[in-house]
DNA sequence: TAATTGTTAGACAACTTGCCAATCAGGAGG
DNA sequence: CCTCCTGATTGGCAAGTTGTCTAACAATTA
């Protein structure tokens, strides 16, 4: 695919490249190691790495013993080299969480420091927002700003990248078109925005159930609303203005035309599932504490449970038969406090209602998936900056 | 992306690759052109030209008058350097139609031999015919077996490139396991297997509306059934085991559990189509027909097609919802019937149900969509496979 | 002693720069 | 109208540069 055509520079620029790849995808590598991955040979791979470690990129963290010769240096990359932060931003709600949740990871993925606040976006510009967040951030570990290369941005809404801004907002002030553009000005690093949702699928595809898999979709149930992400083979779906997986939205289908029209979100919505736990006599004035109280209470729990999952079958059944997923996977505050028995009456839900059979599974990330999707698109935002910047500067 | 490294065997490939790469992209370059398009020295085109006209793959078509110097040599690839099949595969139905298209193209693209014929796989074993049908496309044109070098099949089912396996075939004989690779090695060739549909979109994304999209969705009306076709960005969607886009069997939502299960085949089928011109009092054997005898009666056509676009847009609504593409394009026989006066029924009911915008078009290919997107398909295989060639015999 | 690590030296392959001859278009002069 | 000169462009050749590979070697450890 790649159609580059270069002169030695560029194979030099490759070769580090590779190895410096290599040793990003967490590695502690000897030079023997890099040899059998790369197939270049040893004076090579010495050059490199000397090049690597004079730019202060990788470094010698340790001694293969053990063997016989000389103990092989191991080499890793330099956690110091860049760092990544990351902000989660989400409406406050009722619920009076904490409406900003931040992080900053080293370029080993380590998190370095970890803010939750609650800023009222009424009275505060998102952009001195997120420049205090990120100088706190900064602060508490000691990164100066020249290393902090890239900041993700977390938001409950679409991400239109083409025209950088971000649609169906609910927290105030950042819908404002040119706003993107503005925070990485001040910031000074680049700035990365994205979907919650796509974030949250982000972390299940780099810890969580979609390690593995070649692609899935994921459900994202949380007391606010409902979302879908599409992860194809490790590359998530936006569509064309960012907009793909808004399945709230998704009109459903009425064959007679008295009723009222109606949409996924009024069929699985906080709202909805309010309702349904009122029908079924399940205490609770959140979403949350109701899937809670359920599948606390395992005698109504089965009922409630099987109501709900033939309203998510509807959705997901839609969703199966347009991208036929391998995997799907519910996630979200709800979801995971549907556990097991909301996966058992999805999982037979799904069977009566898709054509076609996909499994179906529970996150498996118990931390702020949102975050950590966060800090993880930030990663690898930064290392691919890192990898282009070698291949770039000596080209 | 590409992580590879290597030493200046790899160098002279990649340049390599690249000229023949901007070569094949329909272009008469001269070697002032490569140079500019590559980025290499004149020396350097020079030995990269040398080698690939030796290897038969390129050669002078021309020489450039007009401005002061000698007459630059034009280069142009090698039409018949290699060749691509394309066989469109479909289920007899009543109609009489050709059940088998084929065709079979030069490395520019040109088409250079073309077959219709009837085969009735009740009682021919899809292996033979296959062979004898690119057998015949050969002899007509008179290409050697050797420079055949790939064969791409449509049929309607969704094909599953892992197990390599046909699933949800209606014509007999071509679900069978294995059968792909039996093909294969029938034919000595590669072979390439994909839904019709996808095909379809394939081609309408090289010569139809969606030349410029950065992604478009494809529903497909035929008088059988209908179907999906997703691209992202010039690849097609396919999901895990080819299923993607098999709308058909989407399930729709009924409030009141009284009714029937309803799938989306159900409201714009062939029979569905049947059914709705009786309602509307419209004359017609066939849904073809059907549509065709709206689109000729303007009086009873508005409210015909108002009720067809409203169930088109049920199905569109979801995909919208899902994939947000920036592009729909309404294609097959019977959409293409349908024509302008579907086209803005479908607009206006999408504005009604859907929630993000999308623009819809008809399809612009009066050809056989399928057939001609087979072999872009297995063009573009070619191209891949000669650049990879060429990428790998020297590295 | 044998195996392994990492360095150094020389060879090789491929690209680039600089130079040169050949070629063609256009304009000036006979 | 023909001829010749100028300027621009094409393509080839030689020398130089860059980067990697092979091979030999010193050093180290089980």
């Amino acid at each position: 695919m790649p159609r580059l055509a270069g002169s030695s520079k560029l194979l030099r620029a490759m070769n580090e490249s590779a190895a410096l790849a290599h040793l990003l995808e967490p590695g502690m590598l000897t030079r023997a190691d890099l040899r059998k991955l790369t197939a270049l040979s040893t004076p090579t791979i010495s050059e490199v790495l000397r090049r690597l470690t004079d730019a202060h990129l990788v470094s010698v963290v340790g001694y293969n013993s053990g063997r016989p010769g000389p103990n092989a240096e191991i080499y890793a990359v330099n956690p110091d080299a860049a760092y990544a932060a990351a902000v989660s931003v989400r409406d406050i709600g009722a619920s009076g969480a904490p409406s900003v949740v931040a992080a900053l990871c080293d370029l080993t993925g380590a998190e370095r420091a970890r803010i939750e606040s609650r800023i009222d976006f009424l009275h505060t510009d998102p952009k001195t927002a997120m420049v205090d967040v990120v100088a706190e951030l900064r602060e508490r570990s000691g990164v100066s700003a020249t290393r902090l290369s890239h900041v993700q941005i977390g938001v409950a809404g679409s991400y239109d990248g083409r025209a950088q801004t971000i649609h169906h907002v609910d927290v105030p002030g950042f819908g404002r078109p040119g706003l993107v553009p503005e925070i990485a000005d001040a910031l000074g690093t680049n700035v990365g925005v994205d979907n919650d949702v796509n974030l949250a699928a982000v972390a299940e595809r780099r810890r969580g159930v979609g390690r593995d898999a070649d692609g899935f979709a994921l459900l994202w149930l949380s007391q606010e609303g409902l979302g879908l992400a599409i992860d194809i083979g490790g590359t998530l779906l936006r569509g064309a203005r960012g907009g793909a997986g808004e399945i709230g939205y998704m009109p459903l289908y009425a064959p007679d035309s008295t009723h009222r029209k109606v949409d996924l979100q009024d069929l699985i919505g906080g709202e909805a599932i309010l309702a349904l736990g009122r029908d079924h006599g399940i205490a609770g004035r959140t979403p949350l504490e109701i899937v809670l109280a359920a599948a606390g209470d395992p005698e109504t729990a089965g009922e409630f449970f099987t109501h709900l999952a033939d309203r998510i079958a509807v959705g997901l059944a839609a969703v199966i038969a347009v991208l036929d997923p391998s995997l799907v996977v519910l996630a979200g505050p709800v979801a995971q406090a549907g556990g097991q028995i909301l996966l058992t009456a999805v999982t037979g839900a799904l069977r009566r209602a898709a054509p076609l059979e996909s499994t179906v599974a529970v996150t498996t990330i118990d931390d702020d998936a949102v975050l950590l999707g966060a800090l993880d698109a930030g990663l690898t935002a930064v290392r691919e900056a890192l990898i282009a910047a070698i291949r770039d500067n000596q080209a």
